[in-house]
DNA sequence: CGTGATTTTGAGCCCGATCAAGTTGAGTGG
DNA sequence: CCACTCAACTTGATCGGGCTCAAAATCACG
């Protein structure tokens, strides 16, 4: 969206709808047809599948800025995945159709959707590697130091932008297993008191 | 590819490079400055990552047809993960920065990159979903399903087009557990023999 | 302070990784 | 055509990480 031109961003403005869940809302399932792809304003949002005994995994959880549904934009008119609110949000919806006629006309919006499009399959990819070569304790330390505020210093503090059980499912664990990672990391100086993280040594975490 | 125009997939042709390479051969590896993106002509490519044990994780297999390294396209000059021929190989090099020049002036290349992009998106968050939710079995019943000449008939015969050690990293498994989920499906009559897999009823391994 | 949701802890179990043989298979040279 | 060789695959045994279920503890919030 930033990378926009002035004409660009404001014919993207015009066809957008701005739209508020509540927690645990559905915006959509699986299935069912796509009319819209979405970007996150405020809150975070679950995207999911289910398996045939019902049980769920998070594919990707959406924060302020990201986008989602996007991969629908070249061809597709089903929605690939469940997507739920996780707390209060608010999000815009872009119409499908039109976006794609906006593409054609307005480089700078192709442009964008190839940026964005990059930045997905990038995250997507390291997700894989991730849940292929890392055990619990290093998916958290990872995490961890993806989000330090500062890459210098030897301690840091974060504070989780929402709930465990979210951050488990985002890294593939269930939420005793993320438990059980982070009272691992207590000997590699994380200390974790509510959503606050405090670390004490970053290159201890990296060793991980 | 396909859906290029005359003059873009001329201008395409135009700035390609073919090579060939041996089984095993690396083409790139992770962290090296990226200068072009590949596309698969004939034969394998594995896209793998280490981690800092040395274990390998695949995390794509492709074949004729396939694009890599194009995430890069937008930004990014370094590759994000090892690629290596799975056996001899061809395949067409092209420079991002000719690329890049070249989205911008052919709406057709922008269009053709952005359904790359999300195929390519989509199938890695199949990915995950599977990893996430299907055990080995249902991921190889899933594979062999999804590889069916035909969707209909009762029984169908599949020839492996790779090694099955390559099948196995494909689907996130040793090859060890890839052997015992073939022989934990012929319950469900599914016959191995070499790289031919013999399929009964395909409405049983629908069920798995 | 009470209530319900979230998180932590414990115990048991299962799937898949790993290591170590054995077996099959493909390609080579006699 | 057959033995030889090396790689690929299978099978067995063991091990460990993470899931599941159950219960206790903590937290958020009225």
């Amino acid at each position: 969206m930033a990378s926009l031109g002035a004409t660009a961003l404001a014919r993207m403005l015009e066809i957008a709808t701005v739209t508020n869940y509540e927690a645990r809302d559905i915006l959509f399932r699986e299935g069912e047809n796509a009319e819209y792809f979405y970007c996150v304003l405020s809150g975070y949002v679950r995207l999911f599948r289910l398996n045939k005994d019902g049980r769920e995994a998070d594919i990707r959880i959406c924060g302020p800025g990201d986008t989602f549904a996007e991969c629908l934009l070249s061809v597709g008119d089903r929605y690939l995945y469940n997507s739920q609110a996780a707390e209060t949000i608010t999000v815009a919806r872009f119409e499908l159709q039109k976006v794609r006629a906006l593409a054609e006309q307005e480089s700078d919006v192709a442009k964008a959707i190839i940026q964005c499009l990059s930045d997905h399959l990038r995250n997507t990819m390291d997700c894989i590697a991730n849940d292929r070569l890392q055990t619990a304790p290093q998916r958290v330390a990872h995490y961890l130091l993806n989000n330090c505020p500062v890459e210098e210093g030897t301690s840091a503090s974060i504070r989780l932008p929402f709930q465990k059980s979210l951050l488990a499912g985002k890294l593939g664990l269930a939420p005793e297993a993320l438990s059980r990672a982070f009272s691992s990391l207590r000997r590699a100086g994380v200390t974790v008191r509510g959503r606050i993280i405090q670390i004490s040594d970053i290159s201890a975490l990296k060793q991980i």
